[in-house]
DNA sequence: ATCCTCCCCTAC
DNA sequence: TAAGGTAGGGGAGGAT
């Protein structure tokens, strides 16, 4: 009872609380965001910067200026709201004014008084660097502490103010926690005395120079008995950024001198023997992305035991089937993987919450730790709360104003500095110099983790883990319970589940988490933002509008930065309010479809996402883009060697096996510094990706290091980069397939013989077809396994139509067995059926009637029947969404190679075992056993990739966090003179264009390559005499090399251009390369005649 | 129309 | 010194 009420406390006072912005945020944007005229210095006393800030500053006239912009178009639109002639004066003109909870006027009066007079109304607060003053009338404790340096004033500023036609000194209106009007009680939560602060100018313009005492240790500060709670105006974020960094000098000598040192290198880079290992034991985004996938899998199997118990009596009839095993355990015993936990799911199935009876009312609670890396660390470290802490690997003792390193996580102290998860530590102690900073504890977290999701799934319809520190819960029934158990006793029934939980994971862990409850997901995130800290949220439906609308679209989960600027470019807005005025056809058609739609709806306070707590892996993968430096191609290859051991490690710990590859490739860009400004990052690079078919020499799906790393390797030689240019690698895996699902069933072979390998390899590799069974078995969850079991034989045509089998096929007992929910929709769709006959369904097509045309499935019936029972279109099965099997499936909709039987086993191939294949690899195998049989005849295709880049119309800018593997955007300076370019410096000019060539007659080029290739020429004939020499000399290579390769298409089309597209024949490979080869004589040419007034001679 | 690939984007 | 990983949703546009 006594909890109910603080529940009710806490929502009262949480109701109020405004929305704040999405958390992380480009470090850089700060400055720039609010245009300082001290930016350059900033820059300059930054000396060396990390990426983002050298991108903010190198572009700083375009981005700024965009900054500038955006900023007038914020305040127009502002304006515009209340329509322009309400304007009544200026007198807030600089003032960005956020409102904290409930106040009186009204949220909406206020703002209507800020923007009618000039102001600025600032619905996020953690746009802190937008902020000048915070207005409230009441504060929680926590709230408190993040504002502590911040301005915060009692409405009365802005009423008398107007009233008075004047800005009157904001500091007469501090607001004192305690106290009420006056300026001078003491308050509640062990805070310092208030007293009013003597500087009275309100709002700082950006040119006020911070007096640096002051504004060094605002901690410390804080600390002092008389002081006012909210500091004068130096030391609010915009301020204490432009504190001038003291220890700012170079960058950090320390790590220049060392990175100068081979032996260091040797020893501490990507040539290290040792380096792979050592990176991931301290990544921390290699643990929040293992952690996750792990917990997924834990939620998975306490899922599919909650359903076994309900179903007992069908299980393991047909022996086990093959599950993801969580935690990967076959890692060391020192690792910090989840492995060996196990949850309980706090109720079988049926309380799934995906029965139709009481779906009616879900109840959603979002449940993220605050500043989690923070609070763990705090749990011993008792003594520090209060500081501003942060959590990064530098212990900043010396060269620590200047460490790139980054923050993981930041406490809320820290974060009323403005200091955010992801940002330097360096940018952080300019905010603020008496950072404190903290290790990482990666058991710690956890320990944690599984202890919170331990208490969660207690209470847990279902559950979808989001990360280490962040779940969804669907806890309808537990609150319906509830009720039940006490009614009327409580008037949210849901808000005193969340209570509960909160204490008791307080209680397990020590550490605050904050819930925020609503009728979908999307809007329990968002009362989780209003929750924070430490607090709980009930989002209802009533407040969904209000508190929705000062939001911008990237405050809501899943837009960010660029859906943003898409909707500013193309819909002049991107605030929720005013984008509910768009129609969604307006929306799509900015966004796209599916993004249009979804925001439609979002804005509406609409989600019909379900949780998702079974999907099953898709790829696995494995990226460097930390310390990748080499020397030589030795070391390249040992290193994908190495990566792809990572690779197959983690995939045989999850039993999965492969079928395709990909190689994604960071290159310096050639007008980035050699050595990148963040530590051993990988600087401003080019990427580049490219994709093979992935098999055994068996032609199987494999897992095995050596096929990956030889793959992975041919592709890399395939790019012919200078190995000393590399700055990133990584290995993904895609069409995975379970491993162990029986390699015991007899099976046809191909009669190819790996004696056909010796020319290409690769290909006749492909024809090898599976010695062992069809493997795709992708982890059936238990639904379809009964009915896999039930031994439905849906016909197949040769358009195939699906269906679920007929009623009378079903084999009862296990139809019994099915979910209630389940069996409740299959019903409904027979009773439909009988009811209206006119519905055509076929009938089935006994299997030996089987059709000649093979339609890709999987060796059984489980996926022809899930994907039956996938919503699909009109046809056959109801109009209305099937949700059955909806987010069971992820693979819906098999498509299949059209072929005769005929020809398949013409050709050696088993039917069932092709039909068993991924459609793609169905594809490549066709062509070239065709191929094989035709003699090696020229024309088959080639599977490439490419599509073509988009153009961006919106500015420019870094993703916010500098852990993105590449910066997507400002790649586009060109080439400097005097960059080194890779083949000026090799003599042997001839080799490398050959092997160039060679390489793409094998292994064909895509549009990135010829890019490339000519980008080479070109820039290398722009640079200098020397560089012109060598591109003639290997563009006479070149054209020999075309001749004798394709010389029938010299002079075919002259005027034709060949587009490099997804599939490549030979032919087409041929003209796309003359086609490449004319162009950059034509820019070589025009270059040639600027300097030396002739053109190229190639004879 | 539907699938598939590549790429971009997002999240922690 | 620092440890910028990783998986999935979705759009564009070619292939079927
Ligand atoms: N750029 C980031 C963001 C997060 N994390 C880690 C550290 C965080 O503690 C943890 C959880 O992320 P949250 O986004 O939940 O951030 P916090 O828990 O730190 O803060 P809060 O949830 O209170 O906003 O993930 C990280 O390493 N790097
Ligand atoms: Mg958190």
């Amino acid at each position: 009872m006594e909890h109910t009420n603080n529940a009710s406390n806490k929502q009262l006072i949480n109701s109020e609380a405004k929305a704040k912005a999405k958390r992380s945020r480009s470090p850089s944007e700060s400055p720039e965001d609010r245009g300082q005229p001290s930016k350059t210095t900033l820059h300059r006393l930054n000396g060396l910067e990390n990426d983002t800030e050298i991108y903010g500053a190198s572009h700083f006239g375009e981005w700024g200026e965009y900054m500038q912009r955006k900023r007038a178009k914020l305040q127009i639109q502002n304006t515009s709201l209340e329509g322009p002639s309400d304007a009544k004066s200026d007198i807030f003109r600089g003032l960005a004014i956020y409102i904290n909870g409930w106040t009186r006027p009204s949220v909406q009066e206020l703002r209507k008084l800020i923007v009618t007079h000039g102001g600025v109304f600032q619905p996020y607060l953690d746009k802190k660097s937008l902020v000048t003053h915070i207005i409230t009338c009441s504060l929680t404790p926590a709230k408190i502490r993040e504002f502590k340096h911040m301005k915060v004033v009692r409405p009365e500023w802005l009423v008398e103010s107007v009233d008075a036609g004047t800005l009157l000194p904001w500091t007469d209106y501090i607001f004192y926690p305690g106290g009420r009007a006056e300026a001078s009680q003491g308050h509640p939560v062990g805070q310092t005395t208030l007293k009013p602060v003597s500087k009275s100018t309100p709002p700082p313009s950006p040119q006020v120079q911070v007096n640096r005492s002051e504004s060094q240790s605002p901690a410390s500060r804080s600390r002092s008995p008389s002081r006012p709670l909210y500091t004068t105006d130096p030391s609010t974020y915009e301020d204490a950024v432009r504190v001038p960094g003291y220890a700012m000098g170079q960058s950090n000598e320390m790590a220049e001198r060392v990175m100068a040192d081979p032996q260091w290198r040797a020893a501490h880079t990507s040539i290290a023997p040792d380096f792979i290992e050592g990176f991931y034991k301290n990544s921390r985004l290699h643990h929040l992305s293992m952690w996750k996938a792990e917990l997924r899998s834990l939620v998975m199997e306490a899922q599919e035991r909650a359903e076994r118990e309900a179903f007992g009596n069908t299980q393991d009839r047909d022996g086990p089937v093959v599950q993801e095993k969580a935690g990967a355990q076959s890692t060391s015993t020192t690792d910090v993987s989840m492995g060996g936990v196990e949850f309980t799911l706090r109720s079988p199935t049926k309380n799934k919450g995906k029965c139709k009876a009481e779906t009616n009312e879900r109840v959603f609670m979002h449940c993220d730790f605050d500043c989690f890396f923070v609070s763990a660390g705090l749990t011993t470290r008792p003594h520090l709360r209060g500081k501003p802490v942060v959590v990064c690997h530098s212990q900043g003792n010396q060269g620590g104003a200047s460490s790139t390193s980054e923050i993981a996580s930041s406490g809320y102290e820290a974060r009323s500095f403005g200091i955010k998860n992801g940002m330097s530590l360096r940018q952080a102690k300019q905010l603020c110099p008496s950072v404190v900073t903290i290790p990482y504890e990666f058991e710690r977290y956890r320990d944690l983790s599984s202890q919170f999701y331990t208490i969660l799934m207690r209470y847990a319809d279902d559950l979808e883990a989001v990360s280490v520190d962040e779940a969804l819960v669907d806890v309808s029934h537990g609150v319906a319970s509830r009720r039940a158990a006490a009614p009327f006793s409580v008037n949210d029934y849901a808000l005193s589940l969340a209570e509960t939980i909160r204490e008791e994971v307080k209680a397990t862990t020590g550490c605050d988490v904050s819930i925020g409850i609503a009728e979908n997901i999307q809007l329990a995130r968002i009362a989780t933002r209003m929750a924070k800290p430490a607090g709980l949220f009930h989002l209802r439906r009533d407040d969904v509008q209000k508190a929705l609308e000062p939001l911008d679209i990237d405050d809501l989960h899943g837009f960010g930065y660029s859906t943003r600027e898409k909707a500013k470019e193309k819909l002049g807005t991107a605030n929720v309010g005013e984008l509910a005025k768009k129609s969604k056809g307006q929306l799509c058609e900015a966004l796209g479809k599916g993004t249009g739609e979804t925001l439609y709806k979002a804005i509406r306070g609409i989600d019909d996402r379900k949780l998702e707590s079974d999907k099953p892996r898709r790829s696995v993968s494995c990226d460097i883009n930390y310390g990748v430096r080499f020397e030589n191609n030795e070391q390249t290859e040992t290193f994908i060697y190495r990566m792809a051991e990572e690779v197959a490690r983690r995939m045989s710990d999850i039993s999965v096996r492969g079928r395709s590859l990909t190689l994604k490739i960071m290159k310096r860009d050639p007008s980035a510094p050699k050595e990148a400004p963040k530590f051993l990052g990988h600087g401003i690079c080019e990427t580049f990706n490219k994709q093979t078919p992935l098999s055994s020499i068996h032609g199987q799906a494999t897992n095995d290091s050596k096929d990956i790393g030889e793959h992975a390797w041919k592709l890399l030689k395939s790019f012919n980069f200078d190995p000393r240019e590399l700055r990133g690698v990584g290995i993904q895996i895609q069409k995975l397939e379970k491993e162990g699902m029986a390699e015991n069933s007899a099976q046809a072979r191909l009669p190819f013989q790996p004696a056909f390998r010796a020319k290409t390899p690769d290909k006749a590799e492909l024809v090898q077809v599976a010695s062992g069974p069809p493997q795709i078995v992708v982890q059936p969850p238990s639904q379809e396994e009964i009915l896999q079991r039930a031994d439905v034989t849906a016909g197949v045509e040769e358009a195939p139509t699906h269906d679920i089998p007929s009623f009378s096929q079903v084999d009862k007992e296990v139809f019994d067995a099915l979910p209630e929910d389940i069996r409740e929709e299959l019903e409904n769709e027979y009773k439909r059926r009988s009811k209206s006959p006119t519905l055509n369904v076929p009938p089935p097509v006994p299997a030996e009637r089987r059709p000649r045309i093979v339609v890709k499935g999987t060796s059984t019936d489980v996926k022809r029947i899930t994907r039956q029972l996938a919503p699909r279109s009109k046809t056959t099965i109801s109009p209305r969404k099937s949700t059955l099997f909806a987010k069971r499936v992820t693979r819906v909709g098999p498509s299949s190679v059209r072929v005769a039987e005929d020809e398949l086993q013409e050709l050696g191939i088993d039917p069932e075992v092709f039909a068993a294949l991924p459609v793609d690899v169905q594809r490549e195998q066709l062509i070239t056993a065709r191929h094989l049989k035709n003699g090696g005849a020229l024309a088959e295709p080639k599977v490439l990739k490419y599509a073509k880049r988009k153009t961006r119309v919106y500015p420019k800018k870094p993703p916010p966090l500098a852990s993105h593997p590449q910066h997507p955007f400002l790649k586009q300076q060109g080439p400097k003179k005097g960059d080194k370019l890779y083949f000026t410096r090799t003599d042997d000019v001839q080799r490398v264009i050959e092997a160039w060539v060679e390489n793409f007659k094998e292994d064909p080029p895509n549009q990135k390559d010829v890019e490339y290739f000519s980008k080479f020429l070109v820039q290398s004939a722009e640079s200098s005499d020397t560089g012109m020499e060598k591109t003639v000399a290997a563009m006479r290579w070149w054209l020999v090399l075309l001749r004798r390769h394709w010389e029938f298409y010299e002079h075919h089309d002259l005027l034709e251009t060949e587009p490099v597209t997804q599939r490549m024949t030979s032919e087409k490979i041929g003209r796309a390369w003359w086609t490449a080869f004319r162009e950059v004589k034509l820019k070589v040419d025009a270059i040639a005649t600027k300097r030396f007034g002739g053109t190229l001679c190639l004879k």
